[in-house]
DNA sequence: ACAAGTACTTACCCCAAAGTATGTAACCAT
DNA sequence: ATGGTTACATACTTTGGGGTAAGTACTTGT
């Protein structure tokens, strides 16, 4: 009996966020803590799972499996797997994928410029 | 007695995310839902906090000022307040603020190549 | 007298994202 | 036969972002 109301802000955000805000369709696709961090990785070329794994310690298994799925769905990540075993599995980005790179490049850029650090 | 473990993977990420990772910095900023979409209205000059609640219906008053907060302890928006009755509260961006246009243009370049709608 | 506008504050709730911990199937090296 | 490697899966718990609802202090308009 705690269904949420059909006119809830909740409900309406769905809606704007995805048809009229172009910043927030971006942040349904690379926001999150490790999505960026992630696809920073493959830019710099093709990886395998295991690889992703060592070059991010700090990243649990499950999030890196549950990530890499999210970003095939939204096509900025492609999965390579060969039928033999042990498995080996290669994750490339596609070409919108590699299109972000201009987005995490002007983020460094200020990033740089006004970190704190 | 509900402490979090000191060596745990969320206490370790603070570290990392803030002195490593400019992406991740900058994530942490402007990241979560309405943060890019108040500094868009902010965008087109210095708005009172009525007037950006108006240009922004869908947001509720707490989360307009949570956020603007947010924004001014991380030096992107500046509140000038006139100390007359009724009170006149206007914001505006930094330097830091209006820099933030290239990352949020670059969004928007993206979105508009991308974007399946 | 009473509603309406201004710029907030506060208490409470809910859910999704993130983390912890463990298991699996197939193989290989010792 | 025991442990290690590969690429996951799954159950359970915690945390914080976001939402709802209501109140505050002071003034102007009717």
């Amino acid at each position: 009996m705690t269904a949420v109301k059909e006119s809830s802000t909740r409900n309406f955000n769905k809606g704007i966020a995805l048809t009229s805000c172009p910043v927030t369709f971006v942040m349904e696709k690379i926001g999150g803590y490790w999505k960026p961090i992630i696809i920073f990785h493959l830019m710099s070329g093709p990886k395998r799972y295991s690889e992703l794994k060592r070059a991010i310690p700090q990243i649990t298994e499950k999030m890196l499996i549950q990530h890499l799925k999210q970003l095939q769905n939204d096509d900025l990540v492609h999965r390579d797997a060969q039928a033999i075993v042990p498995p080996v599995v290669t994750y490339s980005l596609t070409k919108s994928g590699e299109d972000l790179f201009q987005v995490l490049d002007s983020m460094v850029d200020w990033a740089i410029k006004n970190g704190s650090v």
